[in-house]
DNA sequence: GCTGCTGTGTGCGGGAGCGTACAGACTCAA
DNA sequence: TTGAGTCTGTACGCTCCCGCACACAGCAGC
């Protein structure tokens, strides 16, 4: 029983090697952690990580409507704040105590000095790798709140974003088949869009004629994506 | 125009450091990319990674009784295979390509070696957030394809693996705000399971009775981010 | 031409979960 | 003890999407 809170208990921490522990330690701050207390806000930039050891924490996507989703959960076998040391800075998701207990915290730089020490290559990995977390996050959110129709928009937007010129070559059952639902069902998307002059559909292929229309009808998922993309790579590297 | 394909045409590619990308230039391979081509099965493990220049890869989850759900897109903004640096080496999902077109790889040896200069904190971290990847790429299938109940399940086991003991504080609503569904829903799916002896419920204290009962009635989403966990963090850090 | 295959359109019953409304049950503080 | 607040249970109509079945249209090859 130990009734005195360690680091150890977090099983990131205590998993490394002894020197680097000991390096961390000093540094390793405890907090309480109570339910449901913020850890960061949606898109504020982070100023610690945190290390759980008896608390619970929730990574939420809180939608614009106030409607919410649970991206992932963190206990002791993780650490809250990884865009820190990805090198994002921020996320588009919030981070809420979901069982309350306690933790330890390390204030931001001291992770990203560990990181300081590698190149730009990895560097840039990194910050791409924290783009598609976004990008897989927001599907998870979409699938849980938006309709097949603004799955649909997102999806041929995102699509477009990857290909030169503004048409592409793909049935309906393969974009069922991405989307997890019936291949009715995207005809039936496509040919609403279609009616709407937005698209023009023709065995196989796809030619999207009113790009803002389809940034009309989707839901802010991707906006989301498309802006983190931005934001995270540099140099007009956009989604 | 730029008939002969070029490297340059992966955006992560073109704004790497001159000095860095004419390393790796020798070492990028120009390959074709055919639709529906697999690039890598879930759970083999990977050989290359690949930047697509016109085409684009479709991750997908495929479901034990086939469906499948797109995890997320990766086009010529982006790089297929961030498990081999990330240390994981695999992924419980398939990389297929989506639209034809072209890319570059290379091999995972060249890209591991960037990364290899980094102490055991890194890797540690970068472990620990492919884990955290996967869990948040299951939240997705889940929510496109499993029931209520079974979320719930899901839900409950996620949480009593980050906790001691067999009890939890949450109230149904909160509940409800994590899986982004009605607290009603909610009240359904714990009814159900109290009937069936595998919990007790009263009043934002819910006690676990039938740890093997919940895994029984859950989808396979939990096990898949329970096996990451275990695979990828060590020293028995499981879920 | 005909034949087959692939891709798309359509219709219908059914079920899961939603929005809404409200009723009971437990807890705490005045 | 009484009332207010919180948490949980129940009911009902509705919508979206599913599963299934089938028709038709374009495009290949012979």
């Amino acid at each position: 029983m130990s009734n005195a809170p360690s680091p150890l208990q977090n099983r990131l921490l205590a998993v490394l090697p002894e020197i680097e522990f000991e390096r961390l330690k000093p540094q390793l701050e405890a907090v309480d952690m109570p339910l449901g207390h913020v850890l960061y806000e949606s898109g504020r930039t982070l100023s610690h990580v945190y290390f759980p050891t008896t608390s619970i924490v929730s990574l939420l996507y809180v939608m614009e409507n106030g409607a919410s989703a649970e991206i992932a959960v963190v206990g002791n076998e993780g650490v809250v704040g990884i865009a820190l040391f990805m090198g994002g800075e921020s996320t588009p998701s919030r981070a809420v105590v979901q069982s309350a207990g306690q933790g330890f915290r390390l204030r931001g730089q001291a992770i990203k000095e560990v990181f300081s020490r590698s190149g730009p290559v990895m560097h840039l990995m990194l910050r791409y790798t924290q783009a598609l977390i976004t990008q897989m996050a927001q599907t998870a959110v979409c699938n849980r709140h938006h309709s097949l129709d603004q799955q649909l928009c997102r999806w041929l937007l995102l699509s477009l974003d990857r290909l030169q010129g503004n048409e592409l070559v793909m049935t309906q059952e393969l974009i069922a088949n991405m989307l997890g639902v019936r291949r009715e069902g995207v005809t039936e998307g496509a040919l609403k869009l279609q009616a709407a002059g937005l698209i023009r559909y023709a065995r196989g292929h796809i030619t999207v004629l009113d790009r803002v229309g389809l940034e009309a009808r989707t839901c802010e998922c991707y906006a989301v994506v498309r802006k983190e993309y931005g934001r995270l790579l540099p140099d007009r590297i956009a989604t």
